[in-house]
DNA sequence: TTGTACGCGTTATCAA
DNA sequence: TTGATAACGCGTACAA
């Protein structure tokens, strides 16, 4: 069978599709975006040749025409790490039947990186910008400034967002974690943390300013790695902790990976949890409810963060200016078994 | 201060640098793309202009001209399973220096959505796809191979690849766990299974071939459920196992998440690993190695699979045509402390 | 090695 | 409600 079409791609255009409907270019671009603006006669009409023709849109020239890509730029540290894959996830239900499409890329915690990707992604022209943390490099948030399209930063709160944010406080986090600790009669309350990331670091900040607090401050009790955390980092790090402070009687955990970690390590060693040795982690991962014994976290509201992040991407795209510029979603404590004391 | 140029965009262009900087418009664009196709001379002029400017460059109208984006195109069923979520990392890693970005479509195990995301993708004119399984539907295939690009299916090998494909076989991998089992003593060998993708079925399928070879298959024996895996849900189907098999010795779990939760159970029932019952899963998560007791697995190349399906598809954009259009890439027992009985 | 002229497929503008 | 026409910013012959 013959090119329909003379152009030289071989695909058919919008000019094709015109032509076999007896209508203008315009009508048919409108009745691609905008339906309701074209009579339902030309529709129908438009409709049969698109199907005829087998026609597909060509994004990059809508892109190019209309200055601006259907696209939601997201810059997440890791992808591996599941407390991203569920903000991802948040992002995803967020944008529900909208025309916009997600750009994912990853930065791997490193702020050079975040900044190229940055630069590569601003050259698509995104309609909006979501970026994780706050501690962009200059040159970074200097580009987020310039960007004509509303910027989200999220999974923290901060005093000085660029544009909007949500996210939680990970200092009151790490406060609220260490406060558990000590009202459950732990008094060597150590603090085990990997990759220490900003937020890890202001997780630790609070979990200081609360055992300070109490007077139960001690160095010795602070174990951590810029290594990226896993499950055997965690069954690592605890015996490093014991053998600075043997006495040592609880520990917060930077995140749930170390914290089961911990579980097996004590496990396999016979220090029974709750009673000789408390055990919390950070996020509340499912499998934290399902262990045993259960584990004690904090629930970090990750899926919401991402849908609520989206819901004010597509809000500010549509022209709407948010009166509150921070979101705080706040975070819970989840007591369970693991430090539930039995004296 | 006022705008350089005249463009009513207002941001600079290729035309701009090249009048700041004396030369012409392929000269800019021919320096941005092949730089030793320019003279060291020119070069310099050009990017001092592209500084004084802050020129940079709209991939949005690149990709028209070149009726082609920088873009390879990559659908997985999920991004919250740890098992994709490695995938993708080494996706990004075969990547490399490359110029080429990575576009992410999360189709939820359903191929009514991956027929959706295909056709918002392919209109992005994407310079390759990637694309998980094998059990496209028929419309999709249908896409793929009409798509003029290279198209990878990862994950799994088949007879009848669409162009290439990078992976394992899961059918085997399901019979030699069922094999390891049987060849460690256990005799009333059950299957517990969660979502049961296409994947997981050709799991339980080579499973029960094995089984059945023993004498040993029951249809008592397998559990399964299409709701999503999940750690509590593995505590959850073990309990039902049992009641259906009271007898049962041993259990090959769908994958890792599941088998953590069965062990947790097992724990909390008193029931002894491995001796009371042996557990496997699939896949071999970082996690399986640092549980108490240790959990026998099967090692899927799942980072690998991601750097070589990338890799594949560099060398085919570069035109080169592979030898053998189906990479399998193995698995690997890696047997630890709960299937290795002490009787 | 460098430059000119044109085309890529769509949208925005403005008039009808 | 519809349509003609001019951008949009870059790549690619082809020529020099």
């Amino acid at each position: 069978m013959k090119p329909k079409s003379k152009r030289a791609s071989g695909k058919p255009t919008i000019a094709d599709v015109a032509r076999l409907s007896g209508v203008g270019t315009t009508t048919v671009s409108r009745a691609l975006r905008n339906p309701q603006g074209v009579s339902l006669t030309l529709r129908k009409q438009i409709n049969a040749a698109i199907n005829q023709l087998g026609y597909t849109l060509d994004r990059n020239a809508r892109a190019l025409a209309a200055a601006r890509a259907d696209t939601v730029a997201v810059l997440v540290p890791s992808l591996a790490n599941s407390v991203f894959a569920e903000v991802v996830r948040g992002l995803y239900v967020g944008l529900g039947e909208s025309q916009f499409q997600i750009q994912l890329g990853n930065t791997h915690y490193s702020g050079i990186e975040e900044e190229r990707l940055l630069r590569v992604f601003l050259s698509q022209r995104p309609s909006a910008i979501v970026i994780s943390g706050i501690d962009q490099t200059p040159a970074a948030r200097k580009m987020l400034q310039d960007a004509d399209c509303p910027v989200v930063q999220i999974m923290e709160t901060g005093p000085d967002p660029i544009g909007l944010i949500v996210g939680f406080s990970h200092f009151e986090g790490g406060r609220t974690a260490a406060r558990h600790l000590i009202k459950s009669g732990y008094r060597r309350i150590g603090f085990i943390g990997a990759r220490m990331d900003p937020r890890s670091q202001r997780r630790l900040a609070g979990y200081r300013v609360e055992v300070e607090a109490a007077g139960l401050y001690d160095q010795r009790l602070v174990t951590t790695t810029p290594a990226p955390s896993s499950v055997s980092l965690g069954s690592q790090l605890i015996r490093e902790a014991f053998s600075k402070a043997p006495d040592l009687d609880a520990v917060f955990c930077n995140n749930d990976d170390i914290a089961l970690g911990v579980l097996f390590e004590c496990a396999r060693s016979g220090f029974p949890v709750p009673d000789r040795i408390g055990i919390m982690g950070f996020n509340d991962l499912e499998m934290m409810a399902a262990a045993y014994p259960s584990l004690t976290s904090i629930r970090t509201p990750r899926f919401e963060i991402g849908v609520r992040a989206m819901q004010v991407v597509l809000s500010a795209i549509a022209g709407n200016l948010e009166k509150h510029p921070v979101v705080d979603l706040g975070f819970e404590l989840r007591v369970r078994e693991s430090t539930k004391r039995n004296d």
